[in-house]
Formats: structure tokens, sequence, C-alpha cells
DNA sequence: AATCCGGGGGA
DNA sequence: TCCCCAGGATT
């Protein structure tokens, strides 16, 4: 038995009963097609049976406002589908004569219509044998095949595309890519999938191999965190005050200054209020300087310094925090971060 | 190649 | 919380 031919009769077997699949209606497969872009069927399907009850074809569609199709999307996310969805209809009526086309060449020139869609429309309504690659292909694929380029990486993209055309039953395309894209979502599940009754359970790879839980592989898209640091260049005399910062931050170990840090831009004026700026400091601190915004890129955040100079402080706190009092001239025994070691250099020189 | 666009559901 | 969902357009 092949691939294909055990995909299809678990699809037989197992299919929704979904009303677009009751139909070869390019126009209404189309409507299925962008409602159920990174929507779940289940979220879609209400409005599937709304807006193919009030729009019943691709003309009745154009000829609704923004505002009609809007309002019915309303709720569903990502407005931009239904604003091209108006833009392709009415493209429809002028350049194509208001029929809906079958071909994945005209399909994908439309607005809205991309490499998956055009190959779920043209395979659906008529048959061509064109590959659909979505999430839920890119799920059975790196799972079945072991494949562990990431699948949102340009190198992933072709390889999954590939790998789909190859599996591809050419005689039976439309039945073959709505198999690949239930069993996908009804079988091979992102979290916890039914392999102990799958039939590929003896062939998979990620089955045999205990990667399941690891595949498909998907870069993560790194958030950069922001933060806002208040460095207090505390001079006495020829000596300053810095600290040593723990492990369990960026600069694990390293030296830095006193500091306040917050999560967003503040004032100067917010920097004063802080309260550990009014247990350190006391009526005789004078600020002598405050330096302009710093930023400073690392990997994983932004940040942003800003170099307070002051002169006085309360003497215990050196202790209490764990503080260490150096000479200006020692500043070099300590390791210390670039923004910081830079920063004192310019100032001390 | 990265970022944006969204509401909803599951772990 | 984080991840993912029948992706595509834009920069």
């Amino acid at each position: 038995m092949s691939f294909s031919n055990v995909l299809i009769s678990w699809y037989r077997n197992n299919k929704r009963d979904l009303p677009w699949r009751n139909t070869q209606d390019s126009y209404l497969i189309w409507l299925s097609e962008i409602i159920l872009q990174q929507t779940r069927v289940e979220q879609g399907l209400p409005y599937y049976l709304r807006f193919s009850e009030k729009y019943p074809n691709v003309e009745s569609f154009a000829n609704a406002s923004e505002d009609q199709i809007l309002r019915m999307w309303q709720g569903l996310g990502y407005y931009s589908r239904g604003r091209n969805m108006l833009k392709t209809a009415k493209v429809i009526q002028r350049d194509f004569n208001g029929i809906f086309p079958q071909a994945y060449a005209d399909l994908i020139t439309l607005i809205g219509i991309g490499e998956y869609t055009a190959a779920a429309i043209s395979s659906f309504s008529s048959n061509e044998a064109k590959a659909v690659v979505d999430g839920n292909v890119y799920r059975v694929i790196s799972r079945y095949f072991g494949i562990s380029t990431p699948i949102n990486s340009t190198l992933g993209k072709k390889e999954f595309q590939a790998i789909a055309d190859e599996l591809l039953d050419t005689k039976n395309a439309g039945e073959h890519n709505q198999a690949m894209i239930e069993f996908g979502a009804l079988q091979c599940k992102p979290k916890s999938p039914n392999c102990s009754i799958c039939p590929f359970q003896s062939s998979c790879f990620a089955y045999q191999h205990h990667r399941i839980n690891d595949l498909p592989i998907k870069l993560k898209k790194l958030k950069i965190r922001e933060r806002y640091f208040n460095f207090f260049l505390i001079d006495d005399g020829d000596e300053i005050l810095i600290k040593r910062r723990d492990n369990t931050d960026i600069w694990a170990g390293l030296h830095d200054l006193p500091a306040i840090e917050f999560p967003e831009r503040t004032e100067l004026e917010v920097l004063l209020n802080h309260p550990d700026f009014t247990n350190w400091f006391n009526d005789k601190t004078v600020i002598q300087k405050s330096s302009k915004e710093i930023k400073h890129i690392l990997t994983h955040q932004r940040i942003y310094a800003r170099f307070v100079h002051l002169n006085n402080y309360n003497p215990s706190i050196i202790e209490k925090n764990g503080w260490l009092k150096i000479k200006k001239t020692q500043i070099s025994d300590y390791g210390m971060p670039k923004l910081i070691s830079e920063y004192l250099k310019n100032f001390l020189n």
C-alpha cells in the first residue's frame, strides 16, 4: 500500500461532512478557503454558512459594499481577508467575465490567494494536480518523514512543497489534498496526536523515533525585551561605587553600577521618587549630570541606559546592598559590560 | 527575511 | 502563558 492509498482509505472512513466539500463551485470553495486561512473549521463554519447564504455567487459578492462585508466578517479577525475578497470579486466580474476561475495559474494572480489557496481551489474544483501545503501538511510530512528543516524557513518551504508534490496522487489530487489536511487536523494533531490508532504507526519516522513532540520544527521569532536602566555614577572623590551582577540576568558576574530599572521609559522625576532612590540618597545628594539615553542592543534585549551622576549617598547602603567602593584607577581591574566600561572610559578621560 | 494582521481554543 | 489555526501581503 502506498502512502496515498493508506491516506485516502483513512480519509474516507474519518472525514467530517463539511459544506464546502459538497460542491465543485470554485467560488464557494474560494469563500471557504479564505475564511479558513489561519482559522479553525469550527470557528469559520458559521461564517461560511452566513456568507454562502447571503452571497451565493461571485456576482452578489462583488455587488456588496465593503461595510456589509466587514460587518459580516466581524469577530473573525484578519479583516484584510474580507477587503481583499471584495477586490477579487470585482476583478472576477471585470476581467474574468464573472466566471470564477479554476486554474491555478489564474487563481494565483488574484489578491488574497497565495500558493496554498490557489492549489486548494484548483484541486478541489477541477482536480488540478497541485499539492497543498498548509500547517497540517507541514506537520504530517515533517513527522512522517522526520524532516527537521524549520517549516518557516525559505529552505523548509521549498523542501516541504517538493515532498508534497512528490506525494500527490495526481489522478486524484482534490481528494488527496483534502485527505492530507483532514489527517493533520484530526489525527496528526499538533498536541497529543492519536498515534495509538494511526494507520502510519509502523512507517512514521517521528512515532518510531519518539520525536512526535519535537516535529515539526518552527523558528521562533525572538521577542526583544525592552529595558530601561538608570545607572548611578556615585562620585566619592577618587573613588566610585560599583556592584557585581548576579547570575540570573544578563552580564552575569560582571560588574556595573548601582541602578534602578524600569520596564518603560520614565521621566527623571519618576526615578527620583523611586523607593530605592530615596533609600540610597539623601538631602545632601546633588545630581550633577544626567546623560542622554544610550541605546545598547543585545540579541534578546534592547537596553536603554541613562547615567546619573551624583555626589552624595547614605554610607550604610554599601554594605547593605553588597556594593563595592573602588578607586577610579582600578576600574579596569573589574570585568564590565561594554555599555558600562565605554561610558566610564569616556567620562573619566 | 521579518513583520503585520486577530480572535479563539487547548495544554 | 504560549502555541497554533485550511496564509498572504507588505516592507
